[in-house]
DNA sequence: TTATATTTGTACTGATTGGTAAATAAATAA
DNA sequence: TTATTTATTTACCAATCAGTACAAATATAA
């Protein structure tokens, strides 16, 4: 293919596609689907009932999305560009502990928002399951082993800055972090409040590494 | 009924049974069985998965335990009563600081004890799931619930005894140390070994209120 | 019009779910 | 022996699981 034809072909020819026009949105459909999947986990949450939420029939998730584990994969995605969003955005903060300070309090509003599931989809999607699931809970766990990495690489940059010390385990710092989070995820679907989850926060905070720390 | 006659009947008169006897030893039977539902979780478990474990058959188990439900609760009457009983004698240590490490280090050796399931059967048992195991996972939350309350008291003990202050919020501490246990729970489960864990209860304790606390 | 492409709704598939009916086996009581 | 009681085995139940075959519907292209 020439170079000419090949910028051609980039350019987006709005051509009205070919057979019968999809009658559902797909975006909002897998927002309904990411809504089911977060409030009853990979396999808590039917086909049956998918269909249901999404207003539209089987055979045309299965065309859209393929079966059910591509589904929450593609659900999980969306999660995690959107509404877990703030996880990432976090860690730009000036300094590591505004970054975790930020990533925990958001997490409680986000956790306590009424108009989202409770707890966060990557702890509860699959925590425990059927042999059939074992390939959805292995990609949660990989999933919060990112979420420690991020954490960590967080920490290594404030110890470059001088901001934690250089004999700070940055590993163990971000795996308790991330520990606090998940507790406060289950704490959360359990019925925690807004406040009760806001002094958690304030009382995992206490134990930040500083100069003056005693022990 | 005389009081002679009560008190006759209630003499352990080990009459045999009237008819076959049974072949499988009930509390090994519950034990296995404890064991599948720990690991898998209250629907991740199937009767096909359970009876193959049990190595009896299906209407053998609904004889003696009745349907799956009650299968569970009895195994996590069983749960509660012996490996997990170290969470109510740790609340016997002397002081509250004492308690909760102890809580916390025993629940270390329990979530990466390699002869059982790793992390807590009623952090995991019902997470999230379908409409038909509500009535479990709201069961689930009841015991955490209890859990919270068994630390509160402890605090509130410790109040009297002097050990914390008085502006202490019991329930906000007790609620934290619950938060990191069950932070720990989903880390067990996710692959997090024996140190990583003990780190975790270290870094968690550092938040403890102390007279010499900074903020 | 006719042909082609794609989506939709209905109705279905085989496998698995929790749970059980009924016959047989193994014990005690009479 | 015979009757009675309880447990085990086999084979099954209806409901639900994820997934699909197929024909009708709806669009564009020729």
């Amino acid at each position: 293919m020439s170079a000419v034809a090949k910028s051609q072909k980039s350019v987006k020819i709005p051509t009205k596609p070919r057979g019968r026009p999809l009658e559902f949105n797909q975006d909002e459909a897998l927002d309904k689907a990411l809504h089911v999947f977060w409030s009853h986990g990979y396999e808590g949450a039917s086909m049956a009932e998918l269909t249901e939420a999404l207003g539209i029939n089987k055979p045309s998730i299965y065309a859209a999305f393929g079966n059910k584990e591509a589904l929450f994969r593609k659900a999980l995605a969306k999660y995690i560009a959107g509404p877990a969003a703030f996880v990432g955005t976090a860690m730009n903060e000036p300094t590591a502990h505004q970054a975790v300070e930020t990533l925990l309090m958001q997490a409680v509003d986000f956790f306590s928002d009424e108009s989202t599931p409770n707890g966060c989809m990557i702890v509860q999607g699959a925590l425990t399951c059927g042999q059939s699931s074992l390939a959805i809970q292995q990609e949660l766990i990989a999933y919060r082993g990112n979420f420690e990495d991020t954490l960590t690489k967080r920490f290594e940059l404030a110890k470059v800055q001088g901001e934690l010390a250089a004999k700070v385990n940055t590993k163990q710092l971000a795996k308790y972090i991330a520990t606090v989070h998940q507790g406060m995820s289950v704490q959360a679907t359990s019925g925690a409040t807004r406040e009760e989850l806001i002094a958690i926060v304030v009382m995992a905070l206490k134990s930040w590494p500083t100069t003056q720390q005693i022990a």
